[in-house]
DNA sequence: CGGCATCCGTTCGCGTTCCGTAAGACTTGG
DNA sequence: CCAAGTCTTACGGAACGCGAACGGATGCCG
């Protein structure tokens, strides 16, 4: 029954308090909101406006992380992220804009470690902020790979195996089926997929719905009766461990 | 890329039993409705009919969530959001004007954590309430599995066996189900499952009579004569843990 | 530069499932 | 035997999930 695979972070939101922050953002109004509920969850905060700007700041104040918003003045965020990639390894959020997937593969491409798309919670913000500090500090090892029931993912190189056979998932496709893997046994809405996987704070459910539909065509046995991804009607959905399972955790 | 919570307490719903909510609307009727909503949901909730009055109660009650109107007498509900959001980090639910897209992501970026379209359903806020409180909390965080007399639930992924067997209950039922089964050998009343499982203040008891039925149907040896959900005449229904108690005196 | 393939988000119609209510039969207690 | 409470059944509608298809954006390759 237990769900988490990797041993559980021995780190506590203590261990947090007190590191350093740096929010990038041209509109003060977005910046504004970020630092105060950083602050208020326990972190130092800088902000800056632009992208040289914040190249310069990371550089002298050396943050635990970055808050990067991916449309700034001057530099573009990727190109921020690319170059603070090259002599450091801070972890960096990226701030995207709604649908633009090339921002978050280029992101992701970028060294980003997370992404959240805007408009966003800023409750979500902070804690994703935590999820990422807890991985940086924690272990350094990169990700650990994922393997269930003949699946096989390696996050890292984004690859997914089946029995050793190359699954061909799409970006979308990984991350939910790495999420769903991850979290095994456990329902979800749909709303909940759209803000962890997608990164959006709302958006059309019917998306995570179709998507739902083209990884079953691919990780599923007979697409049509799903025993694997299950629906668990009126709720959400799930990735099942139960009965034919041969599984190794 | 992933966003792992990995926070290592369990939450229920019992543990959002008993705190703060300060509803914020200038309209008694809306603020009445949601507020008795609330409250039958468990939550302390104090009333307030003005932007002003929201600061002074936010700063002397230290709620552990605002439910905002935002059209508001004085000053407007995404400005005190922003003002809430200078020295705390509570969480706020905004109730906006209906379809207006730019009023959501102006809350969003005011600081909110949710929005609820007006004219909303009272359920509806109450679910909202308890997720965005849930995610401050922790996300994702396993509720604990119940078992007793063969029967076993797990609420985060809503599965319900009898010794092994799956049981396929539906959504109400699984609800039912889990509140007699947490809260059993004690009584409730139509009226008191009506407003614990269903969420509801008013309507038809008789809904709870079909879903009794029903839920026996599937989970009692022999449904004619229910040994386990038992009936206590003239004040409710009972899930009784030793199969002879007749306990009418 | 232009055509092709891929992926993604959205839309719409269809079939299914579930839920709430009504109405009548039955049981219980006085 | 009566009245109030409870059980059973049936039904219509609403909500939901699914499948198929479309248009747009992007990257790739000729």
């Amino acid at each position: 029954m237990n769900v988490s695979p990797a041993a559980p972070s021995p780190i506590g939101n203590e261990d947090l308090v007190g590191r350093r922050v740096l929010v990038v953002d041209d509109d003060p109004t977005v910046a504004e909101v970020a630092s105060s509920y950083l602050r208020s969850a326990g972190f130092v905060v800088d902000e800056v406006g632009d992208g040289f700007a914040a190249l310069a700041a990371a550089e002298r104040i050396d943050p635990d992380l970055i808050v990067l918003d991916r449309m700034l003045p001057g530099i573009d965020g990727v190109e921020v992220c690319r170059r603070l990639r090259t002599h450091s390894s801070t972890p960096v959020i990226l701030l995207t804009a709604l649908g633009s997937e090339d921002d978050r593969i280029a992101g992701l491409e970028a060294g980003a470690d997370d992404y959240l798309a805007k408009p966003f919670s800023p409750r979500e913000l902070v804690l994703r902020v935590q999820s990422v500090l807890r991985r940086s500090i924690g272990e350094f090892t990169p990700e650990s790979v994922l393997e269930y029931g003949g699946f096989r993912l390696d996050p890292s190189a984004r690859t997914a195996t089946r029995d050793g056979a190359e699954l061909a998932l799409t970006s979308r496709e990984f991350d939910l089926f790495e999420f769903l893997l991850k979290h095994r046994n456990q329902v979800f809405s749909r709303e909940d997929l759209l803000r962890t996987v997608w990164g959006w704070t709302y958006g059309d459910l019917s998306t995570v719905t179709v998507h739902v539909r083209r990884l079953r065509e691919k990780i599923e046995p007979d697409p049509r009766t799903p025993t694997l991804l299950t629906t668990v009607w009126g709720v959400g959905y799930r990735f099942t461990t139960n009965g034919d399972a041969d599984a190794v955790g």
